[in-house]
DNA sequence: CTACCGCTACCTACCGGTAGGTAGGTGCTG
DNA sequence: CAGCACCTACCTACCGGTAGGTAGCGGTAG
């Protein structure tokens, strides 16, 4: 087996199950065996490659994390300005957000516990992010870009507006008639968010 | 002992403890021993008011629905119109939140779980007023006194936006400076929300 | 008044089941 | 032969739940 298909090694198909498993049913509620079940080996099997589960479920975060980072890179390093900016990283969020609607369970989850199971301190690493596009939007709203709010709360509506709608997806399928993750309702949701957001901000 | 405390009874400091406990931990996370403790008695003593843990939960969900409920009948029954009426809502349903974060940590972990555990299924018991409130402002936004939006996606969004700050309490305490329960942190959350909302709204 | 009854709230001790983790052996591969 | 991936068998700890016993209360019959 070894390296001639690394996308399906057992190690990466551990991670990957791992990762639906802490999603649906959190750390707690996920039983190694569960998860050495879904891989096709023993739980044993599966300790020969992480060490324990603390040491499993902290490899899927940062795997999450670094995933998350990339991807939001390219839009946040873009060289447009203003609302332009702010909708291309918003846009750029919500898709990753709708390609891994796992990953939000997990940072959901993370950040319901948070402090529990101390395996990452989300806070921490999201911080430096925070305070950044913060006084981002402070700045542009001196310069009378945006419309003046308090640019903190607003960050934490829009994480609030772009995680639910993935974290809470087993609830809102049954609240709507679609599927929460439909290409038409995905769609539906991000222009919504888009929209939203542009009325709230553009003077 | 009997009635002349009710709100000191054992059972009331079990359901208590319980409705702290799952808030915290979630269900899987919570043991029937933590809440005995927590009560001081012990779990079979707990079980002797409670047949099972599935119906302690249930009781305590129940429990937080009918508070909820009620809290919002008011506000929703009020003859106020438009964004009057919305506004009464809205900050009905935040300082009901604000007094029980606990209840918004719980309701959170239904939605995340949504039908694993099916000790509530809260999409069937909100869908109600969910399709009432999406209809109101339909016929509102018909009326020229709401911009035209799409109304579902307007109440998840709102769902979210005063969910999240509650639920993911513990996270955000390490994203801000300031504790996010405390009064002057919810007042601008509160008042942020209401801005948010009046300016996507309002024509 | 007292002796007994029935009931509630609590206890200790225990059950079967399952969790995460370990020890040690087997077989394949370079 | 060395090393890796996997296995079976086993451990301890803890889970939810049950069995059975006891202390203390209010009512009541002798």
């Amino acid at each position: 087996m070894s390296e001639f298909d690394p996308q399906l090694s057992t190690r990466h198909q551990i991670l990957a199950e791992a990762l639906s498993c802490f999603a649906s049913a959190g750390y707690e509620g996920t039983s190694l065996n569960d998860i050495a079940a879904g891989v096709g080996i023993r739980r044993p099997s599966l300790l020969h490659h992480f060490g324990s589960k603390e040491l499993l479920y902290q490899e899927v975060f940062e795997n999450l994390l670094s995933d998350w980072f990339d991807r939001l890179a390219d839009a946040i390093g873009s060289l447009e300005t203003g609302w332009i900016k702010v909708e291309l990283v918003l846009r750029a969020g919500f898709r990753f957000f709708a390609d891994n609607p796992n990953y939000v369970r997990m940072v959901r989850r993370e950040a319901l516990d948070a402090g529990d199971h101390m395996a990452v301190d989300l806070a921490a690493v999201l911080r430096p992010m925070f305070d950044l596009a913060a006084s981002y939007f402070e700045r542009a709203m001196d310069e009378g870009i945006f419309v003046r709010q308090d640019a903190r709360q607003l960050l934490i509506t829009g994480y609030g507006a772009l995680l639910s709608y993935f974290s809470d997806e087993p609830f809102l399928e049954g609240l709507l008639d679609v599927s929460p993750l439909s290409p038409e309702a995905l769609a539906a949701r991000e222009e919504h968010v888009v929209a939203f957001f542009r009325a709230a901000l553009i003077p």
